[in-house]
DNA sequence: AAGATAACCGAAACCGGTTCCGTTACCGGT
DNA sequence: ACCGGTAACGGAACCGGTTTCGGTTATCTT
């Protein structure tokens, strides 16, 4: 029961702390007999190596820490980023490391790395307004990988779809549909990503000859109540709206329901992010790889950690076309 | 920039090694004027001890680990459990300690604790079938505490609400409001909760005289899709819905809608827990403190952990009534 | 049979902290 | 002048691992 160290394994097998440790590690120069003999001990003792002891002696911790800028609450709340979540925690237990949540709002995420809890960090969807953070990251010379586009960041620290194709590819589908009056529910345009998605929607527009109209431009947090506000407050509504985030779209379905028009009768609705629950509730929407995104990342920190080299993947985009849009209603 | 150890602060301060732990620590046996010598040096050089090597010598980690034997995913997608994972965290790390997300699916979990590399454990509601869990974390001496109540289990060992009490909150509610026919969703009634629930969904209906239907009961996993199948299976429709989980809830008003009828003019619904979303779709739920529950499990194990007194609290336990309850339409 | 080579193993130093215990200096009391 | 007490500090051992370096053997050449 009581937890075994090294020093006694090595007096049970009549050998050394430095012959043991071999077998831990599998080192050579070991012979077959003694590494069994080792092994039997630990296997009866049920001795497992202290992994604090380890990681100070070896100066790698095999953990990673999480940093999620946006206010951790969102984590929770928000499917989209737990999904991305799930993908990193799997890709870096599958890998032998450890997930250290650093829950923290301030600066103490520069704090578990100096203090050598984790050997390097993935930043979770920062805004724009978190440039500090990768500044403070590259200062105190930490790895790490974000999963949105920032200013300044090159191929091999970031990981993000396409957000401008991803864009067009909704708006485009909307246009096939005839519709020409199309909102669309960007999140923050501070960020990065969403300033390519709302380039996406205007090249699109203007390709199709139609003027981008700035009244029909809204953004807020990627929540539900951003959705449901904005369809609310508006006198006219559109034809058409392009959410860029399910939770976004799901809310203003709601608004509209409210309001007692139809979804897609009346209005068409295209989501993005593809959410479990956007299954559910039948939501167009646009389907980005979440949980590889976060498998990705992990891979790619892992191997900037090692020091390995890391090769830059590409995220692919799609429509997944469901039950929230139709061809417009002729109006006369 | 580069990491500086504790040896180092204590050449440049011209002191041991010893006078720098003292005062990391806040020992006594220092003059004032040593001391702020040595701060001085650890402010220049900005030196954060190794947690880990610290941990070594102290042999207790500070970081709790977590695990969620229902199969890990389900965090990520049921924001039921994101919530009281928010709970936990938060309150974890105002008391200065740290989350190892002990991402495993097999044993692994006891693989952290014997490593070293957690001082115990949160077990984020096991089912009934992870008993087996309770028992290895017995077997190896693991702190821990468990966010449902669990067979075997002392009071100092789980946190949850009376659910007896709370499902009957629930169906007096609907039995006010005239319902007679009260179909019941449950969670998996192997977990003991669920039982709980359903026998204060079964007493509620005896103390009014109406004697429960078996072919009124069901049960599965806490999703929409649970909800959902379900009621579009079923030949006859009741007015009233108990649904323990708030997915299920929404599950199943979206099936009913599918059907063609109205909530709540045909049909009453109510859900449990209160999650964000059941705000955003004006379901009337049963809301259990959910961000509390996580705090207090947190609260208690590092009490445990530090071998001071833990004390049971209470759990409150209220209807939330929004828009998916109605009296029944008579029928004749 | 001598010398070289390789296989196997251990002593001791190290990683970055904490702590026990002993030493020194200084104080007031008699 | 001597004694006892206390405040301030350091040496060295310790926590549980890894690693360097070197020393024995045994085996292989020639």
């Amino acid at each position: 029961m009581k937890r075994i160290t090294i020093s006694e394994v090595a007096k049970l097998a009549n050998v050394s702390k430095t012959t043991v440790s071999r077998v831990i590690n599998n080192k050579p120069d070991i012979s077959p007999e003694t590494r069994k003999k080792v092994l039997e001990v630990m296997d009866e003792y049920s001795f497992k190596p202290n992994a604090y002891a380890t990681a100070v002696s070896n100066r790698k911790t095999k953990t990673i820490g999480l940093i999620t800028p946006q206010g951790t609450g969102n984590i929770y709340t928000n499917p989209f980023y737990s999904r991305v979540l799930h993908g990193i925690a799997t890709e870096i237990t599958e890998q032998g490391y450890y997930l250290m949540f650093s829950y923290i709002e301030n600066d103490d995420y520069i704090d578990v790395f100096e203090r050598h809890m984790v050997d390097g960090f993935v930043l979770l969807s920062p805004g724009v307004e978190d440039k500090k953070i990768v500044d403070k990251l590259k200062a105190i010379n930490a790895p790490f990988i974000s999963t949105t586009v920032l200013p300044g960041l090159d191929d091999h620290s970031y990981i993000d779809i396409d957000n401008y194709h991803a864009a067009s590819i909704a708006v485009k589908h909307l246009l096939a549909l005839g519709h020409k009056n199309i909102m669309i529910i960007n999140s923050f345009s501070t960020l990065l990503s969403n300033k390519h998605r709302l380039k996406g929607y205007r090249d699109a527009l203007k390709e199709k000859g139609i003027a981008p109209k700035e009244e029909l431009i809204f953004e807020g947090e990627p929540i539900f109540e951003t959705g449901f506000g904005i369809v609310m407050s508006q006198p006219e509504l559109p034809t058409a709206i392009f959410a860029c985030s399910d939770m976004i779209a799901l809310g203003a379905i709601e608004a509209i329901k409210k309001r007692g028009k139809q979804v897609p009768t009346d209005i068409s609705v295209v989501g993005f992010d593809d959410i479990h629950l956007a299954g559910n509730f039948g939501l167009t929407t646009i389907r980005q790889p979440i949980l590889e995104k976060g498998k990705i990342a992990a891979k790619m920190l892992i191997n900037k950690i090692e020091g390995k080299e890391i090769e830059v993947s590409k995220l692919e985009v799609q429509l997944i076309d469901r039950r929230t849009t139709k061809a417009v209603r002729e109006e006369h």
